[in-house]
DNA sequence: TATATTTGCGTGTGCGAACACGAAACAAAA
DNA sequence: TTTTGTTTCGTGTTCGCACACGCAAATATA
């Protein structure tokens, strides 16, 4: 392995020098500069990550502003996991991560934890920008600040965010219609359960609603669907009440599809009111609905790998607050089946 | 992040004394130990793997040895890139990685190869361990020289390799069986293909088929299934004929299950010799078998990320060569359902 | 020509850990 | 008391790189 001494040598200058055109500081004359860039190529060097990040002896921090979560929804304990298991991987790089978490119901909270978090002064962010417009808001402070930030889970366009990673919630649809007719074959009567918890975030849930009707219009499929709107899930009298009503209006539905993370909740309502054997398709392999897999509650989930993605947004952040490399402008994370024989290996 | 000088410092000792007592050589009183001992538990203190790969200076080499790709059967490739990917997150520490390839087919060539891996002087070895008998030799090697090895891929049992990395067939082969159910519903009629190449590596596929068989057995489901022993998939013009001849000696069957990874050949042979639209399932998301998938010649693939496996037996054998962390026994791969829908992501 | 300023570059130190070397400290034998 | 051997530690150097410091030569200004 060629070092800077060596090329510094075969240069006839010193290593000061072969550092300073690494890094593009000046003074050095622009002939030497094009002897030692010339040393550089033929070699093929790069400098060695690990006696740099031990010289630099820098300290970067990397802060992420993500939903908390609680025991009704476990979905954000994955990319929080995620972003802490990445930490061991980066510590040894001077990067530290801390998380900050905000009530995903509340936009207020959202703007004040971010308060904390830039008081805390990160060198970069990730951020799950559940609320737009308290968004603009709080990327124009980045910005100002010249931190870069990256967009995990929700894509929202028109920001400078460094990248995106998450899933295509089109296309998670598309599945989830395919598996859904799978289950049915041809006499498909499904309930779509939408529940719209508030206004900003619910671009997925519609493009996975488009995404599974897209599937059986595609194939001219006839499938009759029927629609509820769900706002409130904590009240489970109410549900039950609500999916009894449904149910008994429209007595040929055969299967559910909640394009959300909920879907536990449904089926336990379900399996309370009800014998009768619907196929339920939702999303996320969180633990409740693990559980309504295994007991077959439920037949498949789709999940997009949280764990991955919060994994993969600090190792990215690192990497671009390290070594400058700037990561691809979407990040699509794999769009997983999980059903009751696959879910224990994952 | 503290450091060796910072726990001298506590201990009263130097930094010298500290780094004895870490590496457990000896030349310290049992009290000095003792006392540093403690102090290192009390910060929960470790070494900064960065700075030590340094200070080492030491180049460690994995060597593997996995079977060649071709055209025809590109399975191996996935893990061969997965080492690849692996290599340059572990050069940083010193660690390079050096391919060697045999041919699947030939246990001469496994022998062979494996002499020029030894010659070159390993530190550790990932093996897929096609051949049992000669995997016996080579590992009775490997210990006389104190040379850790791991398996992937193949889990032979009665060896000392640190670890497995690979999938657990008898589950995969159950999830082929759901799939088959859920594409034929109750009017299953099979034809299982055993392709068995060689008779060592047979284990895997007939967990395969055995898993399958168990999923309809399990829910009391009844299944027809016809065996097909086809051994050379190099001749087409016979495969043809001999699948055009089960199909007509049984026109009831609807369904094909090839629990190796070459279903793309039989998907091929299938459609130019019949336009019947039959559920195909398979193993592994090789490039053939993916374009099955896209052209709606296989409706199911399951694979076990043979990438990833590839890149986590480095991953282990660099960590336990650099830390001696001694990994899990076995480390099962995600049985992953490959679609038309989905297969884009991965 | 003398002095000030800029430009170009070498030197030295430190990051955290590993280890060779050798210096104390102490004990046992002469 | 001196010599020799052993145990127990501290010191100094090294790994490859980054950067502050400062010196000399080149150039500008008086």
């Amino acid at each position: 392995m060629i070092t800077i001494n060596d090329i510094a040598k075969e240069a006839g200058v010193s290593a000061g020098t072969v550092d300073r055109v690494l890094h593009k500081r000046d003074g050095v004359s622009k002939k030497t500069a094009e002897k030692v860039n010339a040393i550089i190529k033929k070699y093929n060097f790069k400098t060695n990550k690990i006696a740099s990040s031990l010289a630099l002896n820098k300290k970067l921090k990397i802060a992420t502003l993500l939903p908390q979560y609680d025991e009704e929804n476990t979905f954000w304990k994955a990319p929080l996991m995620g972003t802490q298991n990445a930490q061991e991987n980066v510590e040894k790089f001077g990067v530290t991560v801390e998380n900050f978490s905000f009530d995903q119901f509340d936009a207020a909270s959202y703007i004040n934890t971010f308060g904390t978090l830039i008081a805390s002064e990160p060198d970069g962010v990730v951020i799950a920008p559940i609320f737009k417009k308290e968004t603009t808001q709080i990327t124009k402070i980045l910005e100002k600040k010249n931190i870069p930030y990256l967009f995990i889970n929700v894509d929202l366009e028109g920001f400078n965010n460094i990248s995106f990673i998450g899933q295509n919630a089109f296309k998670g649809g598309l599945l989830a219609g395919k598996l859904m007719h799978l289950c049915l074959k041809d006499n498909c009567s499904v309930l779509i359960i939408h529940t719209r918890l508030n206004a900003d975030n619910h671009y997925a849930i519609s493009e996975r609603i488009h995404g599974f009707n897209d599937y059986f219009i595609n194939k001219n499929i006839s499938i009759s669907s029927t629609i509820a709107n769900i706002i409130d899930l904590r009240n489970t009298e109410r549900l039950k009440q609500k999916l009894k009503k449904i149910l008994k209006d429209t007595p040929s539905i055969n299967g559910i599809y909640v394009p959300s993370s909920r879907i536990s909740t449904f089926a336990y309502c379900l399996s309370a009111i009800s014998s009768k054997k619907l196929a339920l398709i939702g999303f996320d392999g969180t633990d409740q609905n693990i559980k309504c897999l295994e007991e077959d509650k439920v037949s498949f989930l789709i999940s997009q790998k949280p764990f991955d993605q919060g994994y993969k947004s600090i190792i990215l952040m690192s990497d671009y607050l390290i070594e400058k490399k700037a990561p691809e402008q979407k990040i699509f994370s794999p769009i997983e089946i999980l059903t009751k024989e696959n879910v224990n290996f994952n």
